[in-house]
DNA sequence: TGGAGAATAGCACGATCGTTCGTATGATTC
DNA sequence: GAATCATACGAACGATCGTGCTATTCTCCA
């Protein structure tokens, strides 16, 4: 047949999932059940369970639909931004808007599921936690490095510093605007990104600030 | 009498948030459990709970002792450091060294508590964490407007804005050291805080910040 | 020394947790 | 039309959750 038939269970298992990622990101990975999953599901909780075989494999397959949320809504539209420094200021820019935007009710579901696994025992669940927050990591120091070799950051940069700095800011308005429910915080990360952008610039990077600015408010 | 008896289920009562606060700093204030704690404490479950009556009133006292814990740890030593911009960055060292000596042993117990019920519905717990990390913050930009008075930093700069970097960068090395352990995050945010303050400082400040590093490494 | 009251233990409750098992219903394939 | 497979349900398991009640043990003071 030329419609090929999707597998009914695999949508009723996305569809889980992506419950469980938006409830996983107010009440945390452990506090996810199974039971709670299955009534706001409407289905039974054996029949839900049968998805997944265990409480950890849900976990770590909520991870990876969460995952692809991050990658479409964060990742995906800053890459349409020039490699280097403007890249780097689209990744925060869109790393701020994603969470202005409620994408996960609860805010990032990555902070929340450091914040919940940093301190405990390994396992698979923080093991793959640990390897996202690296990636996301990773991203930000490359673009920085990108904007190295491209003279619009000082090559003084710490590629690593910067990137820690600029994800410091974000996270802090990610918790901070749920907790006292002021979307102010946001406009203070956007702040401190930019003044961080601007002091590591060189007159070249600069430009393309102003550049960036102009774009962002055409009056 | 010279030597006041304290009742002795108060010191029970004490060893057991003590305990709570511990634990709860690893595993969250809601995955804190009644059973297990009492067993850690050696004790029956009704013995433990019967001190509490719910377990609502077990958070809260938790969340009581923990801030002892940090007010001693954290906010009395630096204390002693002169009004102003010292005291800033007193907070900041202080802070930070707690976090290295894992004065809790999941990290900064607000810290993870924060992070655990920004996203929670309302409730006395929440209300009280949030009211904490308020007086942290305040605490901040307190410091910063005596050190502006002192012409130490720039009049330019916004106390609240000033506060959130810095504990942007603290809350970051908390998560990060924890999550990889790691203890270069605590250098990294160590830089983040000498580099904002020496940014918004002015001269005055400037000579303020070189005799506390002189004193912090005195070669 | 004994009695009052505080402190702890024992036991049980209903609810919920993750998990297992047997079964019923549809669709697909031979 | 029969056999097989994917999907979901219902019931139940043992464990643990927070929370009551009642008894026992301990501490301290008259």
């Amino acid at each position: 047949m030329s419609s090929r038939n999707t597998q009914v269970g695999a949508k009723t298992r996305d569809a889980i999932l992506q419950a469980a990622a938006d409830v996983a990101s107010v009440e945390g990975l452990e506090g996810l059940s199974i039971g709670r999953l299955a009534v706001e599901m409407g289905m039974s909780k054996s029949g839900l369970f049968a998805h997944f075989g265990s409480k950890e494999e849900l976990q770590l397959a909520t991870i990876e639909v969460a995952r692809k949320r991050y990658v479409r809504e964060v990742l995906a539209p800053a890459m349409g931004a020039e490699a280097g420094l403007s890249q780097l200021h689209a990744l925060c820019q869109s790393f701020l808007s994603y969470v202005e935007r409620r994408v996960f009710p609860g805010g990032c579901f990555f902070a929340a599921a450091m914040a919940e696994f940093d301190a405990k025992s390994e396992g698979p669940v923080r093991d793959r936690i640990a390897e996202c927050q690296t990636m996301w990591m990773a991203s930000l120091e490359h673009a920085t490095e990108v904007a190295q070799h491209k003279r619009q950051l000082r090559s003084s940069v710490d590629p690593k510093q910067l990137a820690f700095e600029l994800e410091a800011a974000m996270l802090a308005a990610n918790w901070y605007v749920h907790m006292f429910s002021d979307p102010a915080y946001l406009e203070r990360a956007r702040g401190s990104v930019r003044s961080r952008l601007a002091g590591d610039a060189t007159p070249t990077g600069l430009r393309v600030l102003e550049a960036l600015d102009d774009a962002a408010t055409p009056s």
